[in-house]
DNA sequence: CACTCTGTTAGGTG
DNA sequence: CCACCTAACAGAGT
C-alpha cells in the first residue's frame, strides 16, 4: 500500500523499532530485489556493525541513515512493507531483506510482487541519489505553493489523474490516492488539466495536502477511512458516499480510476 | 481452468 | 519532449 501516507506510516515504525541497535548481520533472501549498484555482499560489509541513525520520506522512498554515513534507500512497489520480527518471532512469507539485530531482533523487509528496491549509497547526500534527485516536489512541504502547483499543470496537456501521479512532478502520489484528490475536490480525474478552471486547482492543490494528512493521521489505513471518503468505497460495486451513485471505473494512462459521475464534474 | 485484476515504475516506441 | 504501452512478479477473484 506505499504511497506516500504509507511510507510515512513506515518510516515512524522503523524510527520507532529499529534505530540505534547493533546491526549484527544482513541476509538477502531474494537479490532481485537489490539495486544495480548493490550487492548482498556490499550491504552486508557496509551494515555490519553499524547503527540505523535516523529516517526520512521523500515521496515513495524511504532513506535510512547509518552511523558510518551511508544512507539505505528502500521503494516498496506495489506489495513491499516493513516488520519488526522479535526474537525467535515469524518471518513474514515473502521476506526479502533482513537487518538482524545483535538483540536477536530483525527487521525485515518483505515485497510479494518484488516491484520495488534495496540500494546502499556511500553518501549522506540523499538528494543526489538518482532515485531522488529526479522527483518533483513533495507535496506536503511549505514550498509547494499554489503558485508551483499551476505552473506544473500548466506545462502539461494530460488528464489531471496522470499529473497528479507523475513523480517527476509531484512525488509521492499514486493511483489510490488521485482518485481521493479528484474525488474531494468534485473533479473528474479525466479531465484535461487545460480544462479547469482557478477555483477547480485551488480546490485540487487544497484537498491534496488534506487528504494526504489526513491518510498519515488514520495511519494510512486504507480500509480505516471515514465513509466520506471513495478509499473505502472504492470497486466495481462500490458506490459514492455521498450521492449513493454507482462508481464509474476508468483507465486513465493505463490504470484503473473509480470516481463519481454526479459529484465530479 | 483460463483469464483478468492489482496500491509501481523503468524503458521502449511512435 | 510527450503520450502510450509493456514488462518485471505473484496471488486473488471471476
Amino acid at each position: 500500500m506505499p504511497e506516500l501516507p504509507d511510507v510515512e506510516v513506515k518510516k515512524k515504525y522503523l524510527a520507532k523499532t529499529s534505530l540505534k541497535k547493533k546491526i549484527a548481520d544482513v541476509r538477502v533472501l531474494d537479490k532481485r530485489i537489490l539495486g544495480d549498484n548493490t550487492t548482498p555482499a556490499g550491504l552486508a560489509k557496509a551494515l555490519k556493525g553499524a547503527t540505523f541513525k535516523e529516517a526520512i520520506r521523500r515521496a515513495k522512498y524511504l532513506l535510512v541513515f547509518t552511523d558510518r554515513d551511508d544512507t539505505l534507500l528502500m521503494h516498496f512497489g506495489m506489495t513491499g512493507d516493513l516488520d519488526f520480527v522479535k526474537k525467535g518471532g515469524d518471518k513474514p512469507k515473502y521476506d526479502r531483506v533482513e537487518y538482524r539485530f545483535a538483540d536477536g531482533t530483525a527487521l525485515c523487509y518483505e515485497n510479494m510482487r518484488l516491484f520495488g528496491k534495496v540500494a546502499l549509497f556511500h553518501t549522506t547526500d540523499f538528494a543526489k541519489i538518482p532515485d531522488i534527485a529526479k522527483l518533483g516536489l513533495e507535496p506536503l512541504d511549505r514550498s509547494f505553493t499554489f503558485k508551483k502547483f499551476k505552473d506544473i499543470l500548466d506545462k502539461r496537456s494530460t488528464t489531471i489523474h496522470q499529473v497528479l501521479m507523475e513523480q517527476e512532478l509531484i512525488a509521492g502520489i499514486g493511483n489510490i490516492f488521485s482518485d481521493e484528490i479528484t474525488y474531494q475536490a468534485g473533479v473528474r480525474p479525466d479531465r484535461k488539466v487545460s480544462s479547469l478552471s482557478d477555483e477547480e486547482l485551488r480546490k485540487l492543490f487544497d484537498k491534496t495536502k488534506w487528504v494526504l494528512r489526513r491518510a498519515i493521521e488514520l495511519d494510512a489505513d486504507l480500509d480505516g477511512h471515514p465513509k466520506q471518503f471513495i478509499i473505502p468505497n472504492r470497486g466495481p460495486k462500490g458506490t459514492c458516499p455521498k450521492s449513493n451513485t454507482a462508481l464509474v471505473k476508468k483507465t486513465i494512462g493505463g490504470r484503473s480510476s473509480y470516481y463519481c459521475p454526479d459529484c465530479q464534474k
